[in-house]
RNA sequence: GGGCGGUUAGCUCAGCUGGUUAGAGCGCCUGCCUUACAAGCAGGAGGUCGCAGGUUCGAGUCCUGCACUGCCCA
């Protein structure tokens, strides 16, 4: 089999594959745990996306990241438990459908409610899992089994369960106020659906007559066209310019109306004229005022914000058109007393973008301020920790200026409202539809037509996906989940909000205390919140820092670049850039990057699996004695040479940083570790320097080989489990394929994540090895200087400068001999320095010197020699100010000052070898 | 108006709690098809860490101000 391993790594049909097994095994599946299970619990809930959605990258990096942090606890034996899910999305969902029926010439009203909802059923039966599909072939690891979606039957009975309860313990409301409202998906959205957006606009002057002067009030407003439901204009108290209108009316103009004058705080002196007009059905401003005031409510739109029969004669005009009209006919009139360019903070339906019209309407909302609480608790006080650190003073603010929810929508898809009402006026709210009026005992009851928001019952997940209202052992054995991984573009709308239910609905709850205990969180007193911790990532923006969207056209489709470059390298990308805090700019180039990278791991394994197959079968790592996984670290490694101790050493100190680095969600540490691991340390110098030990012609040492063998297998597959939630395809086929069949476990994602083993690591070992690099890397450097034809093998003269140097470099002859851009002949030491010698290099342990006939280009030379003199000097006066300073020998940690002076030794030697050459070389 | 972040090599970005010589990838230059890998190997050039102060024995890292820039909220 290693002979047909392509040259070349396609991730393609390879990824396709593990993909296919994983679901179909169902690996990640977790069964409840019986009571008296032990193993820590690892539980995340998966933000679900839109029924209607489409892997974006914003998805492929949150899920990248997920299951990176979801395969590492698996393979530290965590009882891993990633639940998957989508989100009904109303309003998205039925924009959807409802443009399907208007390609058929239909509309919703034609179809009626109850046959457009099983037409949304249907849409979501054809269409509504391609996204689950999607992250199926990322090789997300979440358990399919547990799939949720939020309109279940099962959810849905806990969402009325839930409005019942709040609404039982006062905490819903119906009432008629000011909401944001579009007019084209004609409902009220919640604030949080409205984009604020700064756009250049007017400010208008109006002079409204005073009735029984000759004077008029001139007011200032950005919406001329409201004016047509003004039933006051408003002065300040205080403003000296007004005093004399108090208690006077004006004729509304247009409309010939009489409305008062009032005095309230609403007008700004400061602002505009000083007066404004009062509209309570379109501003919120206005609306407050009005009730303090007792005025009218005049409400001069509909539901499309058209003009209705209330704007006289602009009835049926767009109320945009009408602003146009109003100002001709006030112009006309002489009543335009001035406009002057204005910014305007504009608001903007987050689903359609279309202006949105402050309207006044009956919406059923939620008192916020006593579920608030707790939840802003629970982030102060560190039941909840939110990563990065700066995005829990933005929780905090958010929640400390809340206001009551608006959750009621005007929708035909979505979780219908549990309210009746009945004709004697009584509203019923009741877990099922009642059979008569509590009040008149009537039986004419019909169900509120509206639906919650979607986020309503999204924020319900933690605990309904458990099983809530039922108390169960899924929700005592993995509630609180142990972490939320989101972008902040949903911390208010959804993480807010599920920790104000979870804290309000599970308060009291109690995780099974030995999971708990045994999964790290003894110090949290509080099980009530729906998580333990909550990560917000990064934005991903296009290469050139623009945020992503359709209407710029510069949105990149992470299947296109996995198409291309595989999953893994996609992955890959997304971890390595995702430092916490930063937005993440996409390059295309950086992904092709990492897919080199692939290959190149698939090139090691080719030269891996090349060895193997002439060695005996029996090398090949197999079942451990008690048949279980590999342990944590690597097996069987025998150190029998220095390269073996350093790249043990390396290796774990690598395995130590990849787990601090997750531990915390640094993600792009992991990633780079990794990575410079792998190519700089493994395979660009482990590999080339066991080559000689893996020669198996005749007369050689062949357990020396099986040895290097035996040692390449065992890190090779340690490296993969490293790797593994990173690049999950790439590893499981090598991972399989070492173990030709005979796997110890299912996959690689249920074999054991490394551990450090401290005792392994080698300070020794990497010191002595830095000085070998620095030996092979000075006589490439030398060949290249002196321009040596790369065939051509060179003798080495070298001295060392201590007895330990040239004994390290006697030892590992072999070693420099056999590296082929060295390309060395022989090796001869002597016993003085050959700094001096052109075509010598020296460092502060040993001078090497390429005997070669050829002339070194002088000039050149110096003035690298001379550089190299003036950075050294440069740092010698600054090591030596610095340790003639008694403040920093005093203050400074003792190793700080130690490894100073040793450097400051090392420069020293090398100031000396460095100026003889300048002299030697008389330049 | 309020709040938060960014400014480090030509480009895209690392640099966590202040401590040896500021790193990577891509790009660029030079040389190599060396039997794992040209999606590769070897070597090289390239940075007064936005500006000005301050704290400190020591600042890319902490503080203040300024400039430019991005985001969120009202």
């Amino acid at each position: 089999m290693p002979h047909e391993l392509p040259k070349t790594y396609e991730p393609g049909a390879i990824e396709a594959r593990w993909a296919e097994y994983w679901v179909k095994e169902k690996l990640f599946s977790v069964p409840t745990p019986p009571a008296g299970e032990k193993r820590p619990v690892f539980t995340l809930l998966l933000p679900p996306p839109n029924v209607t959605g489409r892997l974006h990258m914003g998805h492929m990096l949150n899920q990248t990241q997920m299951d990176i942090i979801v395969r590492w606890h698996r393979m530290r034996g965590f009882l891993t438990l990633w639940l998957p899910g989508t989100d009904h999305a109303g309003i998205a969902t039925q924009m959807m459908v409802e443009r399907q029926l208007a390609s058929e010439g239909k509309n919703r009203r034609d179809l009626g409610r109850e046959k457009f909802v099983e037409r949304v059923w249907e849409w979501k039966q054809h269409y509504g899992g391609a996204i689950l599909d999607q992250m199926k072939r990322l090789g997300a690891s979440v358990d399919w089994d547990r799939e949720y979606f939020t309109m279940d039957e099962n959810l849905s009975r806990a969402v009325r369960e839930v409005f019942v309860r709040l609404y039982e313990e006062g905490l819903i409301y119906r009432g008629k106020y000011i909401v944001n409202w579009c007019p084209r998906c004609e409902t009220a959205i919640s604030d949080l659906e409205v984009k604020h957006e700064e756009v250049p606009g007017k400010l208008y002057e109006i002079r409204y007559p005073v009735i029984g002067t000759n004077e008029f009030v001139t007011v200032a407003t950005t919406r001329p066209e409201t004016m047509l439901g003004d039933t006051a204009v408003a002065v300040n108290e205080n403003d000296e310019r007004y005093k004399h209108l108090h208690e006077k009316k004006v004729l509304l103009p247009l409309m010939q109306r009489e409305i008062p004058i009032i005095t309230d705080e609403l007008a700004q002196p400061d602002f505009g004229t000083g007066a404004v007009k009062v509209t309570p059905a379109h501003d919120p401003n206005d609306f407050q005022a009005g009730l303090r005031h007792n005025l009218l409510q005049i409400d001069v739109m509909d539901q499309n914000a058209r003009m209705n029969q209330n704007a006289g004669a602009y009835a049926g005009l767009d109320r945009f058109e009408a602003r146009k009209r109003v100002l001709a006919d006030l112009r006309a009139q002489g009543l335009l007393a001035g406009e002057k360019d204005y910014t305007i903070a504009l608001g903007k339906c987050d689903r359609c973008g279309t202006v949105v019209e402050p309207r006044l309407s009956t919406q059923w909302f939620i008192k916020i301020k006593p579920l608030a609480e707790p939840a802003t608790e629970a982030v102060e006080n560190g039941e909840i920790t939110i990563v990065p650190e700066n995005y829990k003073q933005i929780y905090l603010n958010w929640m400390h200026n809340i206001h009551d929810w608006c959750i009621s929508r005007q929708l035909w898809w979505g979780h219908r409202i549990p309210a009746w009402h009945c004709a004697c006026g009584e509203i019923i709210v009741a877990r099922e539809a009642p059979k008569a009026c509590t009040k008149c005992a009537g039986s004419e009851l019909t169900q509120d037509t509206d639906v919650l928001d979607t986020w309503f019952s999204s924020g319900l997940l933690p605990f309904t996906t458990l099983g809530w209202p039922q108390k169960t052992r899924d929700e005592e054995a993995f509630y609180p989940t142990t972490l939320l991984i989101t972008a902040y573009e949903i911390l208010f709308f959804w993480v807010a909000r599920m920790i104000m239910f979870g804290c309000h609905f599970m308060q009291g709850h109690k995780q099974d205390p030995a999971l708990k205990q045994a999964s790290g969180w003894c110090d949290k007193k509080d099980d009530s919140v729906p998580f333990r911790q909550v990560y917000i990532h990064a934005l991903v923006r296009d290469a050139e820092r623009q945020k992503m969207s359709k209407t710029k056209g510069n949105v990149i489709d992470p299947l296109e670049i996995i198409q291309r470059f595989g999953t893994d390298a996609t992955r890959f990308t997304l971890a390595a850039m995702a430092a916490p805090g930063t937005d993440i700019a996409f390059n295309e180039s950086r992904t092709e990057g990492y897919r080199n990278f692939a290959n190149k791991i698939w090139n090691a394994a080719r030269f891996m699996f090349m060895n193997l197959e002439r060695v005996e079968p029996g090398l090949r790592p197999g079942r451990t004695a008690e048949g279980g996984c590999p342990h944590a670290g690597i097996a069987g490694f025998e150190t029998s040479t220095l390269e073996d101790r350093w790249i043990l050493s390396r290796f774990n100190r690598v395995t130590a940083d990849v787990n601090n680095a997750l531990k915390t969600y640094r993600f792009h540490e992991a990633a780079n570790r990794i990575y410079d691991f792998f190519w700089g340390e493994f395979c660009d110098w482990y590999v080339e320097l066991i080559k000689p030990r893996l020669n198996f012609e005749a007369g050689r040492d062949t357990k020396m080989a099986q040895i290097a063998c035996a040692n390449l297998v065992n890190l090779f597959d340690a490296s993969l489990r490293l790797l593994h939630p990173v690049m999950p395809f790439i590893t499981e086929e090598i991972w399989q394929a070492i173990y030709e069949g005979k796997a110890p476990a299912k996959s690689i994602a249920l074999a054991n994540y490394p551990q450090a083993d401290e005792k392994q690591f080698d300070s020794a070992a990497e010191t002595e090895m830095a000085i070998l690099q620095d030996l092979i890397v000075s006589v490439r450097n030398l060949r290249a200087e002196l321009k040596i034809e790369p065939k051509v093998k060179v003798p080495l003269e070298v001295f060392a400068t201590g007895r330990e140097t040239r004994r390290l470099i006697e030892e590992n002859q072999v070693a420099i001999l056999a590296d082929r851009s060295a390309n060395v002949e022989k090796i001869a030491f002597v016993g003085t320095s050959l700094a001096k010698l052109p075509g010598s290099r020296h460092t502060a342990q040993f001078d090497v010197h390429v005997v070669y006939e050829r002339k070194i280009d002088v000039a050149a030379e110096c003035a690298r020699l001379k550089k190299e003199l003036g950075k050294i000097d440069k740092e010698i006066s600054s090591a030596r100010q610095q340790l003639q300073n008694d403040g920093f020998v005093a203050n400074a940690p003792a190793n700080v000052v130690e490894s100073r002076r040793k450097r400051l030794a090392e420069l020293e030697v090398l100031h000396v070898k460095t100026k003889d050459k300048i002299q030697e070389l008389n330049c």
